[in-house]
RNA sequence: GGUGAGGUGGCCGAGUGGCUUAAGGCGCACGCUUGGAAAGCGUGUAAACGGGAAACUGUUUCGGGGGUUCGAAUCCCUUCCUCACCGCCA
């Protein structure tokens, strides 16, 4: 969420920027801005009333002492007339409020100035890419038939208890997993990022607190009869671990591996074969809270942390910057990540590094002290590191060979084996 | 799930309708003191939204929401949470 003051203030600039997200904020911010100066015309106005008021209580107060009956009930006539007064100013301040609000949850992220123009994902901007795609034998296979073939992965038996969308990992196809888990967060932690294994449920002011509600209701599971919702990605439970929170120790880096549910409504097809597109999937999450002054560096420093494992993970890979027509709501500058598949020779998203700025913060109330002593909005960032489905899937396609799986060195250690036959 | 006790500032904790402008303590910051430190003494120490060039100042906030009252941390209703015991249970 915005601030008004600052839409106030950068008016024609955030104008210019939105464009690039497609987004016509011309008539919206003239609307807002016209609601925020009624508004403050009401609070001066219930203020004043509220003033007065709280002055002829203590006046009565004092009254009581000294006995004078007569002017007490005077005074408490003049009383109600100004409360009642009151009353219609802060009705109407009350709503001029819920209207701002619900205007400002309306109006996306300002995107950074580097974000390319475009409209679709065909627009992203590739900013590096390391891949040289690995020479398969003839009829070297998609990773639905190896999981298959090697007894790693029962897509049917997850369709039989739960439903489509919910793999069951066997064997050494768990143990798999398993290590990808405990890699990324080794990883991680040696990276300086603090482990937290959060709740898998939050409640509903978390699921507002990172944008989730009420945008992506329909996305999340819901426990109804508890008012709970499945978190999607981890940065729900760790990004509201700091709601409400004055930080005042940087740097903030925290870790967390959870499984994620999403119900992915309206997703069909080719897309979602195998492993590429799950209702519950694993992910490890990095998130970094920090002083608006640093947040880039932070966000690159994260982009070079998760290259790094990629890098070691020997696969081929890409960085994407993410155009204006592609860019999440919240996010004011995206990379993607994605990895070559050659089993099925396609680009796969593993990670998305994104800087919120203080889009996150605002609703979450997250603030530091700046060196006046004065309170401001942190800058909140989060990326995957890493998504592990299709990092599974483009692991055992790119290292197929006719009968095996090579395991990658750096994952031996995590495996205890280092070939599937 | 049942019964009971609670929820007050960064933390502890007093506070049963107006002497509360939330006591007192701890912590923190600054100053005095010191060769330096500790102790001691003094001063300051919440947030949000407003007004004001500034000094300063208004309103709101004692878990959340609603109510009674001229006036609520205090009384009433409601809801959430915590703790204790009981029940159930990995």
């Amino acid at each position: 969420m915005l601030q008004t003051r600052k839409i106030r203030e950068n008016k024609a600039e955030y104008i210019k920027l939105l464009k690039v997200k497609n987004f016509d904020a011309n008539n919206i911010f003239n609307l807002l801005i016209d609601l925020d100066d009624q508004r403050k015309e009401a609070q001066i106005k219930c203020d004043e009333l509220l003033s007065k008021s709280n002055n002829l209580s203590s006046q009565i107060g004092k009254l009581y002492k000294t006995g004078d009956t007569n002017k007490v009930a005077s005074l408490k006539k003049e009383s109600i007339i100004i409360k009642d007064e009151s009353k219609i100013f802060l009705n109407k301040q009350n709503k001029l409020e819920r209207e701002i609000k619900d205007l400002l949850v309306q109006i996306p992220n300002i995107p950074h100035p580097s974000v390319p123009v475009g409209k679709s994902d065909l627009d992203n901007l590739v900013v590096k890419q390391k891949a040289e795609a690995p020479a398969l034998y003839d009829g070297a296979k998609p990773h639905w038939d190896l999981t298959e073939r090697y007894g790693l992965i029962d897509f049917g038996l997850g369709n039989k208890i739960t439903g489509s969308g919910f793999p069951v990992y066997t064997n050494k196809g768990a143990k798999l997993q398993r290590a990808l888990i405990s890699y990324f967060l080794d990883k991680n932690i040696n990276a300086g990022y603090l482990e937290y294994l959060p709740p898998l449920l939050v409640n509903e002011a978390s699921g507002f607190g990172t944008g989730s509600l009420p945008d992506k209701e329909g996305q999340m599971y819901h426990v109804n009869e508890d008012n709970l919702y499945l978190i999607p990605t981890a940065e729900v439970p760790v990004t509201n671990f700091f709601r409400d929170i004055i930080v005042n120790e940087f740097p903030v880096k925290c870790t967390a591996y959870t499984p994620c549910f999403r119900r992915e409504a309206g997703s069909y097809g080719k897309d979602v074969r195998g492993l590429n597109r799950l209702h519950q999937f694993d992910k490890v999450e990095i998130v970094q809270i920090e002083r608006p002054e640093n947040s880039y560096d932070i966000l690159n420093e994260m982009v070079e942390h998760v290259s790094s494992i990629l890098d070691e993970l020997e696969l081929p890979y890409r960085i994407l910057k993410l155009c204006g027509g592609d860019l999440s709501f919240t996010s004011a500058l995206t990379f993607d990540f994605e990895v070559y598949s050659a089993g099925q020779k396609k680009w796969l998203e593993v990670s998305s590094v994104s800087n919120f700025e203080d889009y996150q913060s605002n609703r979450l109330k997250l603030r530091y002290k700046d060196s006046n002593g004065k309170n401001q909005l942190c800058h909140t960032l989060n990326g995957s590191a890493l998504a592990l489905p299709r990092i599974y899937a483009a692991l055992i396609e790119n290292n197929q060979t006719p009968d095996s799986i090579i395991i990658p060195k750096a994952l031996q250690a995590y495996t205890g084996f280092d070939i599937i036959k």
